[in-house]
DNA sequence: GCACCCATTGTTAACGTTCACAGTCTCTTT
DNA sequence: AAAGAGACTGTGAACGTTAACAATGGGTGC
């Protein structure tokens, strides 16, 4: 193979040649500075066309000091709101004309977000969404590379950069209200893992809905957001005397308890009402179809991208806004009035 | 110090100048080389500690014409099957030291993954992994930029690229033979939306084992994946006579299907036996657990990158392989033998 | 007719790293 | 003692783009 068999693809100075204009004249064509003659720009755009020119963004973003490039970190893209922050995320960040690159972390730990955050920034990422719905991990954003916007998605609205979130206290306390409204006596709860912000969110404000009407307040039950803990969960309540409703932290565990109940030969609502959180595609259709709570994560995750762009612009990085999304209450068939 | 109190970042002759060596041994030490005095490491360290100075990865791939960064096009990275993909693409791409620079598609269509790969490209990826389910996607895949290792998932494998795949016509084979092992006469069929592959592989090992058996082949019913598709494929089905089993092309339709079973009072699996596909989390925990095909979609993403980086350090593209990961058989509680 | 302005284009110098090569120094070997 | 081989370090030139400024030319106002 002859040395020259190997052709590098080709640059601004080919163009140039081609076109027999100067570099920087190609450079104004590409980057449609006004004055660039009409017929010198058709000239430029059909060399690029006839070499088959692709600007590269590398050189770019080494001048600029501007990559067009803004990083994510999450953690278990697998699971549904996860992944549906990151698209939503994704979507709006092209929109507006940067790239994503994205960094999924196994464990959710302190180290782990720091070296995550410190590869973005070596790579020279514009701004980052950090998803941090781990109390560790909205700790790890206090050491933060310096000079840049960084925005967190359901953090710790105590930490030092700004947060978007959906108010899941409020979201708990809908569930928690309606199950009130139809009469049962109180709410049993299956909460999230214990670091989990958005599941120490939705104890809160089950607790609040129980305390305010005065109602007695049960231990709530363990679970790790999985279908199986649900399932477990379902197994221990439905061997428990005087449990009518239950609210449960998100619709994989409800799911999970629903299988426990129907083998229990327990009626889902005839004898126990059950609510869910999250408003997966598919709790519509379990059965029965499940009362719940909607979460929109697209939304959160154009927000945070508004609020990240915002801060790129004024350069600010003291500005620490809080944007709150509200949750939506979804009544299904797995609720009903208790009989008496 | 200079009136500019916008204080760069320091570089690498910042930390020469401070360790009091050149910028080429800074750089030898960043990159392990072997001929670096122990003492002179320790003070380029020292330095660079002092000043909290970081890599400018951008200037490296410059020079190297290697940005470390893979690309990642996908098509809805919300739904489990794409999501957990991805997921283990990401965390193989970083355990071998790349960033991952995803583009998830709304659309998927030859212009979108036209533009997608011509993005990257402008990027400087290094190589590029698309997960194309479609066939308009795969057929996108023909006019990809040059110079650039490509790896396809789940695409066709006509096309010129390598490709990493489950087994689709096999586990809709192992699904629909194990019906008939049970004794049903035949097998329905919901499938999925008619430009993806992977709907089509599934139709056709169903289609396989019922000609193999001799039986008669009903005519498929037409879902998108879509859990509400798959229960208006069962409001049709409870409704006919002679549906003993059914074959369907995912989970989430097979929820869609069980519960317009359960309100049409047909019994699963006593009346009728239910197979989905993917064994996505949930659906252990359906009503009744269901029995499915398994698909190993971190293997798959692994397997990508595999490929993917074998395919850069060789440099040739002309090496067109194929991965066929095999798909896995579960059996749960959604299945019988008939009743005579 | 002259100075001036504006549109258009070209020239040179960054950006921050790695590569290729040239030194210097020390230690062996003959 | 001279020469050679390593080990270690420094120098200058890329990489491909944009920024800053200079240069050209034609029109405009007086």
């Amino acid at each position: 193979m002859s040395p020259s068999q190997e052709r590098r693809s080709p640059v601004m100075a080919d163009v140039a040649r081609v076109a027999g204009v100067s570099h920087q004249t190609v450079s104004r064509v590409l980057n449609d500075h006004p004055n660039v003659r009409d017929e010198t720009r058709t000239r430029v755009l059909a060399a690029i066309d006839q070499l088959g020119y692709r600007r590269n963004l590398v050189a770019r973003a080494l001048v600029t000091r501007h990559s067009r490039t803004l990083g994510v970190v999450s953690f278990d893209t697998t699971l549904y709101g996860p992944a549906s922050t990151v698209y939503g995320i994704e979507q709006a960040a092209r929109a507006a004309g940067y790239f994503v690159s994205i960094v999924s972390l196994r464990t959710i730990d302190r180290a782990g977000v720091r070296d995550a955050l410190g590869y973005l920034a070596e790579q020279g990422v514009d701004g980052i969404v950090v998803v941090a719905p781990q109390r560790s991990a909205a700790l790890a954003l206090a050491d933060l590379p310096v000079g840049i916007p960084v925005v967190a998605v359901e953090g710790d609205h105590d930490g030092d950069v700004s947060v978007v979130s959906v108010d899941q206290v409020e979201g708990a306390r809908l569930a928690t209200e309606h199950l009130l409204g139809l009469g049962h006596e109180t709410v049993w709860h299956v909460r999230g893992p214990s670091d989990w912000l958005e599941a120490e969110g939705r104890v809160e404000g089950w607790r609040a809905a129980l305390s305010a009407a005065g109602r007695a307040i049960p231990d709530p039950v363990a679970g790790d957001w999985s279908p199986r803990s649900g399932y477990r969960a379902g197994q221990r309540l439905a061997e428990m005397a005087g449990v009518t409703a239950v609210f449960v932290a998100n619709d994989q565990m409800a799911l999970g308890l629903l299988r426990a109940f129907a083998e229990a030969g327990v009626d889902v609502p005839g004898r126990i009402s059950v609510v869910g959180f999250d408003d997966i595609p598919e709790s519509e259709f379990f059965s029965p179809p499940l009362t719940t709570v909607r979460q929109d994560f697209g939304a959160v995750g154009r927000y945070s991208i508004d609020l990240l762009l915002g801060q790129m612009e004024t350069g600010r990085d003291g500005s620490r806004e809080r944007l709150v999304v509200p949750p939506q209450f979804k009544a299904r068939a797995s609720t009903s009035r208790v009989r008496r």
